[in-house]
DNA sequence: GTAACATACGTATGCGCTTACAGTTTCGCA
DNA sequence: TGCGAAACTGTAAGCGCATACGTATGTTAC
């Protein structure tokens, strides 16, 4: 392994002038910098980052907390999160969040990161107390939780629902139903809430039959188009809590042959790629799912370097995006 | 932050009594341990990843070389790397290959590496040389590079060309097309000619202009399909270098209106959990992915702890998956 | 009762880096 | 010509941990 003692040697430098140089520290000379960088080249060095992590007192490795990689939402949030934290010269690293593993806090520690965003709370996550009383920077991505103020970025679905509200009262639906998110997570609540308010400005409800619940995952929207239907047919238009919710519905109705949308509408959120794929054209609520996960990037690590700045909260507006799986209700 | 020198003050001991304490060293007392464990409890330490990674000269970290992070196929293969490297007690650290970036060797050097999985080397690309080079374990998945030996897990594809070879001979497909993966990959290019040896047995040929060649994207399946098309109507049957592609063929086929299987088949490879929707059906010549993936993470790992054992190149067999993009040929 | 040894723990050291501080050189200006 | 200040660079220390080595205590055998 090349150590900057050995670029120092060639250089003819000491230890610490390498440092400094190569941080392009200004009390050293050009010269020197030059001379040093040349070297590195040379042997093909590049710092050490555990040395650096240790002597500095953090790395600047950032972890995402996910409860389900395997889902789809998730997997089109990994990307631009990470492009953008190696673009700030940081390093992401996955967390599963299972019951099994340890304590966050602990694993965050143990994992040596100098913070973490958390895509997973739920309202009643003793988590992110955890992490705050152990002065780890964190954000919430798409979610927050109440009671611990910390940097956020969510999205607000009012706009999106209202849009796609009128629609459907424009086409004549008047029995709606939901698959909604778990209540006990804000994203899930907030939906829910939104969607309940926005029907009644209408004059219309949701009827008990016609809503579920569940986690925001693909069995979700199958099993749950299934029951829904077994409930004197179902709704004409089921909201969805989210899109691989409404991938879901829209597979189980396939399987059954029932034809989407002339026998029953479906409508997504978050407008994922494969939402967009012709073989699917599901009309959902969309929002811009990369920067929602850029800026969450752009927040930790602006936490990191003002740890006691000012929380910031930032909401992105939705609009609704209709597609092929809205229709006028089956009559 | 609590440190080693805390925990052994609480309990008594030195620092060293702590470390070897907490790893279980055999030269320790059961009591003293006993006392070590519940202090670092009381304390809520864990030890800090980062000095250790120091001080034994490496760190716990597994890199996870991506071409695109967007891509369904990496997506899959992201979930049961992690859970198998966690399992093994190591963490996943994505890394993506820009031609932008830094050379990888000076990024594993530079992120404290342990060692690196590579999921997207071609055949003439020079990384695996200098990875040997610098002495950084690594293992290939699902590709190899020639000249370069290393631990590696792929994928035979003949059982499964067989099968589906047969079967379109069998339906009376004559004139098939292929849009096949890159030729500067030992995937692409072992796919392709598997292929090809096994239409040769059965007399039927690939005609030059019903084949095409393409990363293994989404675009690369949509553009080919519509090239294709504009050739005479195009193949009766095309085989797909990969699921991905064979998803983007289908989706151009949706939407010009050309009905699958009726006007053209379709043929993946690697069965993603997205070909087995009830709304694609794709027929696919699949493998077990997971465990593919899985083995990768065992192998480096393995290689970690015996840099000079014998390198292994695990193959895992194919068969092939009949769903709904595949009958007869078009009159 | 002592030699020989095993057991359990402490001391010292170093991993590669950053950074406070001290030292040296150079330069400007009187 | 000399002196203070500025501009560089070197020295020393320490981040949290693991580990080679040394030491004290207990154990066994005779």
């Amino acid at each position: 392994m090349v150590t900057s003692r050995d670029v120092a040697r060639l250089a003819g430098v000491s230890q610490p002038t390498v440092s400094r140089a190569l941080t392009d520290h200004p009390r050293v000379s050009e010269a020197t910098k030059r001379k040093v960088r040349e070297a590195a080249r040379a042997l093909g060095y590049s710092t050490n980052a555990i040395g650096r992590a240790l002597s500095v007192g953090r790395s600047n490795r950032i972890g995402l907390v996910v409860a389900d990689l395997e889902n789809q939402f998730y997997a089109n949030m990994i990307a631009p999160l990470h492009d953008e934290l190696e673009r700030l010269g940081h390093e992401l690293v996955l967390i599963t969040e299972s019951a099994a593993s340890a304590p966050l806090p602990e694993r965050v520690a143990a994992h040596g990161l100098a913070g973490v965003v958390l895509s997973t709370t739920t309202v009643d996550s003793v988590q992110p107390a955890r992490l705050r009383d152990r002065g780890v920077p964190f954000v919430y991505l798409n979610r927050v939780a109440p009671g611990v103020r910390a940097d956020a970025v969510t999205v607000d679905p009012e706009t999106g629902v209202r849009e796609i509200v009128a629609e459907a009262v424009r086409l004549g639906h008047t029995r709606i139903g939901a698959i909604f998110g778990p209540r006990n997570t804000s994203t899930g609540e907030l939906r829910e809430q939104v969607v309940r308010e926005v029907l009644d400005e209408h004059g219309l409800g949701l009827a008990q039959r016609d809503v579920l619940h569940g986690p925001f995952d693909f069995d979700t929207g199958r099993d749950g188009f299934r029951t829904l239907r077994e409930r004197a047919g179902g709704p004409t238009l089921v909201l969805c809590g989210n899109d691989v919710v409404a991938l879901g519905v829209l597979n189980a109705a396939a399987e059954s042959g029932v034809p989407v949308p002339e026998h029953t509408s479906v409508v997504g959120f978050d407008d994922l790629p494969t939402s967009r794929w012709a073989l699917v054209r599901l009309s959902t609520i969309a929002y811009d799912l990369d920067e929602v996960a850029r800026e969450s990037a752009r927040l930790v690590v602006a936490r990191l370097r003002e740890p006691d700045a000012e929380t910031a909260h930032i909401v992105y507006p939705t609009h609704y995006v209709a597609r092929s799986t809205v229709s006028a209700p089956r009559t």
